[in-house]
DNA sequence: AATCATATTCAAAGCGCTTTGGACTGATTG
DNA sequence: CAATCAGTCCAAAGCGCTTTGAATATGATT
């Protein structure tokens, strides 16, 4: 069923018909009622295609998703903050469209996603340090969103990010009143932006304290479990090892965890964790008292704002740049505790 | 720039240059060519919505997410699937559109995408042992793949899906083996149909041994981490508690783990633990050595297949239904050994 | 009664593409 | 030499919608 049926089954013109629908005011109640009517009984959608073409909007935004073998993108937190913003686009009835490319290809998808109109707009995940896609969609004039900051680009574009330096900073402190001096930092890769933010945050937080850096306290990598494991494991085996663990995903500190219990220590007892928690719908930290205690700020809350913001940039342009800055809490949990007395 | 002002910038006609694009045999080599180049120089890329309209087709492929309080659709095994089907859809130049419904609306969701022409076909996830989605979209006429199966439906659908029976069968055929008796299951939802095969793979295997079923070592949930934690840590202070786990996921497994360690316990030497391993692309289950006894099947393959499979459904519906079924592998790893000699 | 404002409706153009049905070449054939 | 044919190319219609500009009907006003 599409327009031409409709408004000939309703004896009236296509013209009328579409306005009826959209809801412009030159036309009398009386005939809206009907043609709603009419509409709902035979399930008419316009459709897509037709209507974008018509107006020049796509009513779609894109999300790029880079399929490299080095980088995983499609991680846990990726999926959930897709279901945040899903939820903002289906209520402004926006579609999502995923493109995964080759990372090698990203920039081309970007341009090939504006010449063929597929998009009105589109977020920008896992922003690098230095992230040349700021400039690239800069100039390709295509409405977009950061997810994230990146520190060396020009200020100008919109972002929505938490305050990782901050979170950082307050869980490093957090540890140091705890009376914790060796600190590890079991970081995600360095030449993501939020992961130099949370080392920022744990450095200033040493030094603040007057204590020293310790590099082989600092790792940085793809946060996985084995990878959380692995390093507690390597930094467990030192002459000097740390008495506390700070994490930056849920899934790496569970990796550590299984380090501490395995070399026979309690965690929250002998070792302290904070982790960073992203408040995944998989992987809740406990129900009433998390068992870590962490830096959260809900990433699925995040995707919807996000959303929301991009949305709101696509209908106003003027209102650029919008930039949005979350703060994480700092929740207490069962693996943290006092630093065992000094030998 | 569009066909027009390409058309216009040769000196052709936009049929000419349209077919060149498009690979028809009726035009010179040459002009071909040129044609090629000047597309190239321009970036000119063919308006999805243009193209669509006029072709009919949307080189697009759905994916509905029910947002349910109940059931969290969007899981680690969800992305994972998406990233597979991502990487199909790209090559074929599809399009991948995510919708995030409410649950009570998913039904309407179909109908709208199929009423709006958004889509060529849709994927349908996590089908429940009586589905009614099945049916519908057989009425749509909207090709369709179902990623696992709905044992009450018709046969005559398009599926791709894992033998869960036989894995879960081997599984704990696997245990008997190895001494245990006493087995616990920890298992998905069982309004899901993948659950309720697992579960009968699982009974089918206790039947054959001559082992009696003991309903306080089943349990069926949404398959998070504190789910399992919760559920073994339970079942570990029953009077004859299970000597070996068989659990649905990986992240309940690790759930089921913590629960083993705290109460004093060794993984692997005290108690056994198999789990269902997706080969989830943050979740590996450690590197040359497993850390877990498994039924491995990687669904990011599967995600990969399934696209294919609908495509090929799309190209030539005359080959419907395409079904293909994958076997598990059982991978053992350190989370198994002998059942400890009853006392 | 004539005029004008207002409310309602419509025909047709246009969005950017594909595709149908020619039209125009120059070469080949009987 | 006319007829045929293959090889190239093009004008125009059509996909399903929105939107412009105009037409018509209805009251209100003078």
């Amino acid at each position: 069923m599409n327009l031409k049926e409709l408004a000939e089954n309703l004896g009236l013109s296509q013209t009328t018909v579409s306005r009826a629908l959209n809801g412009y005011p030159e036309v009398s109640e009386a005939t809206r009622r009907r043609v709603v009517e009419a509409a709902e009984q035979h399930n008419y959608r316009p459709n897509t295609r037709a209507k974008g073409l018509a107006t020049g909007r796509a009513m779609a935004i894109g999300h790029v998703i880079p399929k490299s073998t080095k980088h995983e993108m499609v991680n846990p937190v990726f999926g959930d903050f897709i279901a945040g913003a899903g939820e903002a686009y289906a209520r402004a009835s926006y579609d999502m469209v995923l493109s995964v490319v080759d990372d090698a290809q990203e920039a081309q998808a970007y341009r090939d996603l504006k010449a063929r109109g597929t998009i009105d707009g589109i977020i920008i995940h896992g922003p690098r340090t230095n992230d040349d896609r700021i400039a690239l969609l800069k100039s390709l004039g295509l409405p977009f969103l950061v997810h994230g900051r990146a520190t060396a680009a020009p200020e100008d574009y919109s972002w929505i990010d938490v305050n990782n330096r901050q979170a950082f900073l307050r869980a490093t402190q957090f540890l140091i009143d705890l009376g914790h001096r060796d600190i590890a930092l079991i970081n995600g890769l360095e030449d993501m932006d939020f992961a130099t933010r949370r080392r920022d945050g744990y450095i200033d937080a040493i030094c603040q304290a007057g204590l020293a850096e310790r590099p082989e306290l600092m790792r940085s990598d793809e946060m996985t479990e084995s990878y959380g494991h692995r390093s507690a494991r390597e930094m467990l085996g030192l002459d000097a090892p740390p008495t506390a663990f700070l994490v930056s995903s849920m899934i790496a500190a569970m990796g550590v965890r299984r380090a501490i219990e395995e070399t026979g220590k309690t965690m929250g007892r002998d070792i302290s964790v904070v982790t960073y928690d992203d408040e995944l719908s998989y992987f809740q930290n406990g129900a009433d008292v998390p068992i870590f205690t962490a830096t959260r700020s809900s990433v699925r809350e995040a995707g919807r704002r996000a959303a929301d913001m991009l949305l709101e940039l696509i209908a106003s342009p003027a209102s650029a740049p919008l930039q949005h800055l979350l703060e994480a809490q700092l929740v207490v949990g069962l693996s943290t505790g006092p630093a065992p007395q000094r030998t």
